[in-house]
DNA sequence: TCGATTTGTCTAATAGAATAGACAACTATT
DNA sequence: AATAGTTGTCTATTCTATTAGACAAATCGA
């Protein structure tokens, strides 16, 4: 994509230019081992200087996205987006089974707490029921692709926060409390700015964006029975509905 | 949302708070008519200096987003995100029914040009087959809230072109070539930031989000008839599965 | 080995981002 | 009418972003 020069927008242009580049590698425009254009071709591309062009490498190396080759040019490294598909029966685990080798969640954190007015009407309980909240992350191939936050009635699911650590699989734990099956009943999405904490803890560069859903699952008899929200790197995650 | 210092990460201060208030304002926390905190209160809040602050909300004053009143304080003008509902059965205009008083669609362009890979793959045509490509504006209430450029097969649809521009509405001029029903066959959803084109053209501040749609949609018998690729801004819209 | 091409590093100059302080103009309350 | 609180405007300073030019270091093919 092109980008014109798009003077005091607040965003800087080498940002600019390296969220172009980046967009050209996840969207599947440059793939995997491919030689970017020289950095004098990409100045002109984006009417920038080379210094102002060679930060945005510099950041998309950092982030391992391409790497730089004295004499030889600068090559794509790193693999296109993740598609997590999402319909009636979405499982987080089995929705991106062969498109990574490695994933792995992590529980970061877990509390009781009083359900503020969205999350007990999303889950059919009163305002100020007790509920467990979970702070997820999940990992594929080195490379975090989602930090989600879910909450559950505490009265169903008091020791939730325990199984989930031990299990890793939202499923199995679910399983592991007699629930059988589950379906999602509503997928709310979104997106903006990734905050610090998310930016850090995903590994992100400073105002990456994140797809954001607000999901609610429903056990067979249609009872609500979690309600996450979970945010997705843009620039490594789709959703396909 | 509080947003800390953010030192060089090549988006400025007062966009990064421009962008906080206004995900305050979209996502519910602050409604219509709610009066923002002082600018004194603001600067603190986000480590800021008063001048930075004042120009955030300038942008947002543009935006229409905010007013400043002199000796009053700053208060919420705009309303929250639009929900667009995306099942098996999506309707643009049925959904967002209700949400806003006036919804208009304008052609801007279209044009005949053979299918690219992608394009082909998702109407089930020979690569390089004739298609119809037609650019399209959606506004609500006079806030633009999508750009689309939808493909169709050119030997089913030939004059597309003319009766979108005449009827607005896609499900009628399915409805003039005899096609009664059509659903949704997949929604792959992404994000990215709005080119300059699309800033321009939704009235955007520049580095805004948009989410995007690239919908497949079939007729009763499966075939594929539209392939459409939208563009939401994701400060005005957000998508419902 | 030579020469062309490409990335890496350095210095310097100019425009924008952010901070700081002071005071004017306006509003609402006492 | 006086006062406290709020937005509007001005000047000044410091740090970052961007441009510009020059040359070194590495690669590749003729």
């Amino acid at each position: 994509m092109t980008v014109s020069k798009d003077v005091s927008g607040g965003v800087a242009l080498w940002r600019q230019i390296a969220d172009a580049i980046r967009l050209d590698i996840v969207g599947g425009k440059l793939a995997s081992g491919d030689r970017l254009a020289t950095e004098a071709v990409l100045a002109e591309r984006f009417s920038a200087n080379r210094h102002t062009v060679r930060r945005a490498l510099a950041v998309l190396a950092e982030e391992g996205v391409v790497g730089a080759e004295q004499g030889r040019g600068t090559f794509v490294r790193s693999a296109r987006r993740l598609s997590y598909p999402i319909g009636r029966r979405t499982r987080f685990r089995e929705g991106l089974r062969g498109q990574a080798d490695s994933l792995t969640s992590y529980s970061l954190s877990d509390r009781i707490e009083n359900a503020t007015a969205t999350i007990a009407a999303a889950l059919g309980l009163k305002p100020g029921a007790k509920v467990v909240r979970t702070e997820g992350l999940s990992i594929a191939d080195g490379r975090p692709i989602s930090r989600s936050t879910t909450w559950l009635s505490y009265r169903l699911f008091p020791d939730f926060a325990e199984r989930i650590a031990r299990l890793q699989s939202t499923t199995e734990v679910f399983a592991s409390y007699g629930i059988v099956d589950y379906a999602r009943a509503s997928t709310r999405i979104s997106a903006r700015h990734a905050d610090v904490e998310e930016t850090k803890l995903l590994g992100l560069s400073p105002g990456a964006i994140l797809l954001v859903s607000e999901a609610v699952d429903v056990d067979s008899s249609g009872i609500p029975i979690s309600y996450a929200l979970s945010r997705f790197p843009a620039e490594r995650m789709e959703l396909v509905v």
